[in-house]
DNA sequence: GTGTAACCGATTATCGATAGTCGGTGGAGG
DNA sequence: CCTCCACCGACTATCGATAATCGGTTACAC
């Protein structure tokens, strides 16, 4: 019975996104996609014509970008999408596995723990392996990470967590190391264990390994295998 | 507060920043110093009043203030700083431990540790003891942590690291005031001994237990006393 | 009184236009 | 041939104006 709502037809509640952050959206796919390049320019008016808008929110959405380190800002200069090469990649995990060890050491300790739902993502990871499914294994071990990250209930850590953008790299990462998804599956399931075991230094431990381990992989095309100096304790 | 009224006449010269870095470090400053409240509002309008500019800058401004975490934007609502209280605080010692207990490790590894530069900053805190300057002891606190993140080589560890600096930096002043400069100066030199022994697992211990430590400490004016419930040692 | 819808003032999101800066270019000087 | 420098075209940084929204408030029918 409420007839108003003035003459603007839709304005669908779900599109309450500014341009900025569609834009971001937009962009986001293209660079993980490969659509553009690392090394490319990315010029604001042109971008701003090619969505139909005015050259802000395309900066806005930059902006973005930069914070979430996927672009390179010079000022005066212009934004080039960075090379985030294996370099980065390999650091990320280093870094994953710093804030893992922690969030699984917190989650232990407050007993916050979702063990089922571990489980639940474990399972996922054994039926992508059966039918070879690199994006839902990637999907399910991602779950299973931010369910733990989201456990520690440090909200700090888990922004810390969030902004190293883990779903775009591991799927990346899964596609150029090759990892055997059964062997995913396997690593997860090892890791749940020990947490389960309740022994806080081992699973610990273990959570760690679990993302040096990638870290040690070899990522680029080139395939430098190597595992050796780390040998942690 | 202070309504119209260019902050500066003008800021002339080598002025190799843009107007919206400029306004952002004038905002950090007003914010950490308490002029400007926790949970008050940001009018985008009445800034580019203030600072004598368009919207433009002060919103470029803004969302890096986002980033940073000092203040919080809903869309459309307008953007408040952030009552950054002691939760977060907490947090932040939680998560620099995780990552500089990672630094220790990566650096003890690669065999990178500045082993001198760290015990000039044990001596610049033990100078700050005696002449009861808690600044200074900060100041080489962050310098001792700093030290240790960079010898680690590992860019990402290290923009994450310094992106909880902000505040870090803030706490450690106000737990500085605290905490006798006397216990700060030889808990890093207690750091700093077992890293010279070269005992990884030790001295990864050590700089986790370090930061854990201080996240324990009561930092607000309640002085509500820790929590038990860690047995991690 | 109570709940609802249109109205209002305040403020953000976006636009279109302009000023200034940056890197590259081609000719003059050596 | 190589270097230096004013000039040019392309873009970013910034501006001032406008469109759209939001929260609160008021008028009005029950």
């Amino acid at each position: 019975m409420t007839p108003d709502q003035p003459a603007s037809a839709v304005t669908p509640l779900v599109t309450r996104m500014t341009l900025a952050q569609q834009i971001r959206e937009a962009l986001v796919v293209r660079i993980v996609s490969g659509e553009i390049q690392p090394g490319e320019r990315l010029v604001e008016t042109r971008l701003a014509a090619m969505y139909g808008t005015s050259q802000a929110p395309v900066r806005e959405a930059l902006r973005e970008l930069e914070a979430m380190r996927m672009v390179e800002t010079r000022p005066r200069r212009g934004t080039f999408v960075r090379h985030f090469v294996q370099q980065t990649l390999r650091e990320s995990y280093v870094v994953r596995a710093a804030l893992e060890e922690t969030a699984t050491r917190l989650a232990m300790l407050a007993g916050t723990v979702p063990l089922d739902a571990l489980r639940r993502e474990v399972k996922a990871m054994r039926a992508a392996a059966r039918t070879d499914d690199a994006v839902a294994a990637a999907r399910a071990s991602v779950a299973f990470h931010r369910h733990i990250v989201d456990a520690a209930r440090n909200e700090l850590l888990k922004l810390s967590w969030e902004a190293l953008q883990i779903e775009a790299r591991t799927s990346v990462t899964m596609v150029a190391a090759e990892v055997k998804l059964k062997d995913i599956a396997r690593d997860h399931a090892e890791l749940l264990k020990s947490i389960e075991d309740g022994d806080l230094e081992t699973a610990c431990k273990h959570a760690r390994d679990h993302q040096w381990h990638y870290a040690d992989l070899p990522h680029d095309a080139h395939g430098r295998a190597r595992r050796t100096s780390r040998q942690v304790s």
